[in-house]
RNA sequence: GGUCUGGUAGUUCAGUUGGUUAGAAUAUCGCCCUGUCACGGCGAGGGUCGCGGGUUCGAGUCCCGUCCAGACCGCCA
């Protein structure tokens, strides 16, 4: 037996016992003849005491260990003579009287500490050393909390997990595939899934009914701090249902979910706004409403007064930043720029500050009267020492500029905290998405995404308007996840691929076998899929996924611990037919 | 594919207008200290200033290229 009890578990009820621990050593503190080692595991740190006047030959030896050595001691719970209330076990110590070094330890590169001196790099490369680290222990355990809720409240109410297959194939719409070569069937090739999607809608045509997956899914494109070539869903469709019925139970999941696991009460009903409301409201299909700062349509209180920038734009809008009347020259001037970045883009920014005074002062005074500017305080809501930011230009572009001002506004004020959790279901996406670079229609979800009855009248007329059975859960202004109501008739989903620009035979070949299935009774289905990993972060109150993922990627998709990918051999290439052109 | 920021001691960083021997903190090692818990005191070792080229009497510092990391845009049904 290594151990009678873990680390954070003796209290003072235990002393006078005599106790076998292991551990990692956290430090070591020598004070000259009298020396205490921080013993640590998962569980938390008991102090060892080792005294020269007991045991001269141990102190020496205790002496000598170094950070992060494995040991076993033994020895008994006393009372501490001078206790730390800041931790759980600080009440009592080990007189130790037996010291066994499991396994020394080179100096880590960076300390195993909860505010560590380590940087990213580093500590991505020493994974295993960074996972030591209690804050990154229980982000882990939170996602395993998270994942173990999600079993028990699915499992609850009769959802089936059933595993579809990896090694699968690779299909034009969306994301880029990973394909894996196939040694067997010379120069063909499988992909990784980026979705378990027509799989589950087999299993409804099945009738598996209620079908859920926690499932690794992969999607081979550029990466963000939010973003991981592969990543885990939690995978769910239904039969015989409609998208209330979706919303309906899996926004008792989410409830369940913050309950159980953060103790956190999302209310009673999530709110629920269409698309075409959100981006006018915030510019964004994931808007983030801890904070109002709604957009403004200042179309009306502009245009007319010879400000060319203003009267040739198709859209002119504008937020209500409270109480920034104050900003000076100088932090309106930064505020410019940042909106001027590249990868925003704005041509410039214009503000009008609400005096205390009931006056105004804005940066287009020349073309705005006193009178023209109440007009714009009174649309935008504006009270005296409210600070009014205006954008203009095209409608798409401007909506995105200024949801981007917004949430920078939202980050500089404090009002995104990230203890604070506001759920919101966006309804009602369009179906199609038009492609300048291809030139044709996408779809915005994914190809099997039913359309709205009320709308099949337009598809062929204006098909950018038809709205689809689809929907999103956002949650801060991240995304968390979306699904929709399918298609689950031939002569529709036939007319969808002709939309996307397939031909009979291109359709046939890549999704023949779902076609083929529709024709034997397929019942009417719909489902979602929520990404467990930005799941975990938001309610850690994170942005970044990164920390909630025991072995991430970085930027470029590279495995810096184990150095992925990396080149294959000759006698590997030349058994799967490849020969590289590099 | 693009934009921005960074790369200096094991680590986190500072480094002025281009100018003497590149510093601090922390970690490590040694000595002192019998109640530390961010202990303390004294001392020591530790540098390919990412890499390559250029300008210059002289480059950590300026220029060009390149690699790496991070954030973002494009991309991500």
């Amino acid at each position: 037996m290594y151990r009678s009890h873990t680390c954070g578990e003796l209290r003072p009820s235990h002393i006078g016992e005599t106790v076998k621990l292991a551990g990692w050593v956290q430090r070591s503190k020598d004070l000259g003849g009298l020396t205490f080692v921080n013993l640590r595991d998962r569980y938390g740190i008991t102090q060892l005491n080792f005294n020269s006047e007991d045991n001269a030959k141990l102190t020496a030896e205790a002496n000598k260990l170094g950070r992060e050595y494995v040991i076993q001691v033994e020895g008994e719970v006393i009372e501490r003579s001078s206790k730390n209330m800041k931790i759980p076990t600080g009440e009592i110590e080990i007189r130790v009287s037996k010291l066994t070094v499991l396994n020394a330890s080179k100096t880590p590169p960076f300390t195993i500490e909860d505010d560590t001196d380590g940087g990213e790099e580093l500590r991505a490369q020493y994974r295993y050393l960074d996972l030591r680290r209690n804050p990154v222990q229980e982000k882990l355990r939170l996602r395993n909390k998270v994942a173990l809720e999600t079993r028990k409240y699915l499992d609850s109410i009769d959802f089936v997990d059933v595993e579809t297959p990896m090694l699968i194939k690779s299909t034009p719409e969306g994301a880029r595939d990973f394909v894996v070569p196939s040694r067997m069937n010379a120069g063909q090739f499988y992909a990784l899934p980026q979705s378990p999607q027509t799989f589950k809608q087999l299993l409804m045509v099945s009738g598996f009914d209620r079908y859920y997956q926690i499932v690794k899914c992969f999607r081979d494109e550029d990466l963000r701090a939010d973003r991981q070539p592969e990543f885990t869903q939690i995978d769910c469709e239904m039969t015989f249902v409609e998208q209330d019925d979706i919303l309906n139970t899996f926004e008792g999941m989410i409830k369940h979910l913050f309950t159980e696991v953060k103790g956190v009460d999302l209310g009673d009903k999530f709110p629920r706004m269409t698309y075409a409301e959100a981006m006018t409201r915030y510019g964004s299909d994931k808007p983030d409403i801890r904070f109002g700062m709604e957009f403004v349509d200042f179309n009306e209180v502009t245009k007319g007064r010879g400000f060319g920038i203003f009267d040739d734009a198709e859209a002119v809008i504008a937020i209500n930043a409270e109480q920034c009347a104050v900003y000076t020259r100088k932090q309106l001037d930064k505020l410019t720029d940042w909106v001027r970045r590249p990868q925003i883009g704005c041509k410039g920014l214009i503000y009008m500050r609400c005096n205390e005074d009931g006056t105004f002062k804005s940066s287009v005074d020349k073309f705005y009267s006193q009178e023209d500017l109440a007009k714009w305080a009174e649309a935008a809501k504006a009270k005296p020492g409210d600070l009014i930011l205006v954008l203009s230009g095209g409608l798409a572009r401007v909506q995105k500029q200024m949801n981007e001002l917004r949430l920078h506004m939202g980050d500089e004020l404090g009002l995104r905290n990230p203890k604070v959790f506001k759920p919101l279901w966006v309804v009602d996406f369009p179906l199609l998405e038009w492609d300048e670079e291809s030139q044709r229609y996408h779809a915005m979800h994914h190809p099997f995404t039913s359309p709205k009855p009320e709308d099949m009248h337009l598809i062929d007329t204006d098909p950018g308007k038809v709205r689809a059975n689809a929907y999103d859960l956002a949650m801060n202004g991240v995304e968390l996840g979306g699904g929709s109501i399918r298609i689950h008739d031939r002569a529709i989903q036939s007319r969808m691929f002709d939309l996307l620009g397939f031909t009979k035979e291109e359709a046939e070949a890549q999704f023949g076998f779902l076609m083929s299935a529709f024709e034997y009774g397929a019942p009417p289905h719909g489902g979602l899929a929520f990404g467990l990993d930005r799941l975990v972060a938001t309610m850690g109150g994170s942005e970044s996924i990164r920390d909630y993922i025991a072995f991430p990627k970085n930027n470029s998709g590279r495995d810096v611990m184990i150095d992925a990918p990396s080149p294959l051999n000759e006698e590997q290439f030349k058994e799967l037919n490849i020969k590289l052109t590099l």
